[in-house]
DNA sequence: TTCTGTACATACCGACGGTACGTACCTTCA
DNA sequence: TGAAGGTACGTACCGTCGGTATGTACAGAA
């Protein structure tokens, strides 16, 4: 009956492709494996040959819906000299790149829940959150604050949930675009206020030096 | 059999125990109402005499946790005069709060995808949002910029999203306590270069003003 | 005493994730 | 060339789980 025979990457294609337009629609839990394979005219035999579970054909929407985002931020901050220009074109690309539905749903709402937070942050510092990383290193590294991996790891957190927050807000927003441009205007304050602090050479921001009075 | 028989709030308040304990440590999904029934000693007649289903009786629990969160919170701000100090006090509730197992799985883990964002929101809207929420408006709102309503939920969302991360990161830490102080040091460090900024009397940040060159 | 509402227990259904097994087709090699 | 083995599925089935329908013991009102 399944016209698809003795091509079997058309086959995975087709369950990813379906598989990542339901769990886009209806999210996870909502997506049942007979949809999937109804979907892409085949049946649980072929999708658990190619997969070894539900969770298996998520990551692979996962991943492909990751690396979609993940290539569109890198291309928009390649070729800035300035780190402080590279962190505002970073910024407007990541906030594109998180009003798509796929990337909300999959990525920010059942990433973590259903890939377990190991797995979602083992997948993350290799995309998203490496570039946010490069991006805070090269801005606060460059200056005269010793500033040590940990403490650049936690900035980079910081920036990073910032910045997801804030998509999450643009997404949901009646109007993405000026919500948009009201986040671009409040972090870029932040980073200002940042900037001017590494200009004055104001010590180091070390654990224990601003947590008292 | 079940010799809870003519005392209701106890059994409501023993499947509620139950249930916050076993969604903390399974989660949502691996988590069965027939767990749940037998921990607290009942039958499912019971949970579904007191609950409309298992989300009804996972947003209790949700409640109970966030409550817990949000009073502790409330009552390590209450009593400061100075917003910046307020606001550091805030932080350190917060990042002590977000370390609770409960808090982690149940509030920041599967509550967005089981309530969904939209009942999320709403609930979030009314505890610890709006404590935040206060504090920024109380540390941004009383300066000489005209920051609009927009443009302050903007900030709260921004420093919502950055203290949730860090939280989380502070609580997978395999040392919390120096995590913390990181996390209390850097976001210090953004809130320092804000004061400086307000400070200084730098134009207010209005869309736009930042976003281009 | 009868009636009504509460607070459960019991039995059962349908959906879903996963597994076991069968099979058509292709490739390989004696 | 044909037997053997592997690939790529299809089919049938099972266990679990959320949810429902129904029964029932008991307490208080009338």
């Amino acid at each position: 009956m399944a016209r698809r025979q003795r091509w079997p990457d058309s086959t995975k294609r087709a369950l990813v492709d379906v598989a990542e337009r339901l769990f886009t629609e209806h999210g996870y839990s909502a997506t049942s494996l007979d949809a999937i394979v109804a979907g892409a005219d085949v049946t649980k035999g072929a999708l658990y040959h190619h997969f070894s579970g539900k969770q298996a054909i998520f990551e692979a929407a996962f991943e492909r819906v990751e690396s979609r985002a993940t290539a569109g931020i890198a291309r928009a901050t390649e070729g800035h000299r300035d780190p402080w220009l590279k962190a505002q074109a970073g910024l407007r690309a990541f906030l594109g790149a998180v009003q798509e539905p796929g990337y909300r749903q999959i990525v920010i709402s059942d990433g973590p829940s259903v890939l377990g937070h190991e797995r979602y942050r083992e997948r993350e510092e290799r995309s998203t959150y490496a570039i946010v990383d490069e991006i805070v290193r090269s801005a606060l590294g460059g200056g005269d604050w010793d500033l040590d991996d940990a403490m650049l790891d936690t900035f980079t957190r910081i920036f990073f949930g910032a910045m997801s927050a804030a998509g999450g807000a643009v997404a949901v927003s009646e109007d993405p675009a000026a919500a948009a441009l009201r986040v671009e205007a409040a972090i870029g304050f932040v980073l200002a206020g940042l900037q001017r602090l590494l200009e004055e050479g104001v010590g180091s921001p070390d654990p224990g030096a601003t947590s008292r009075t």
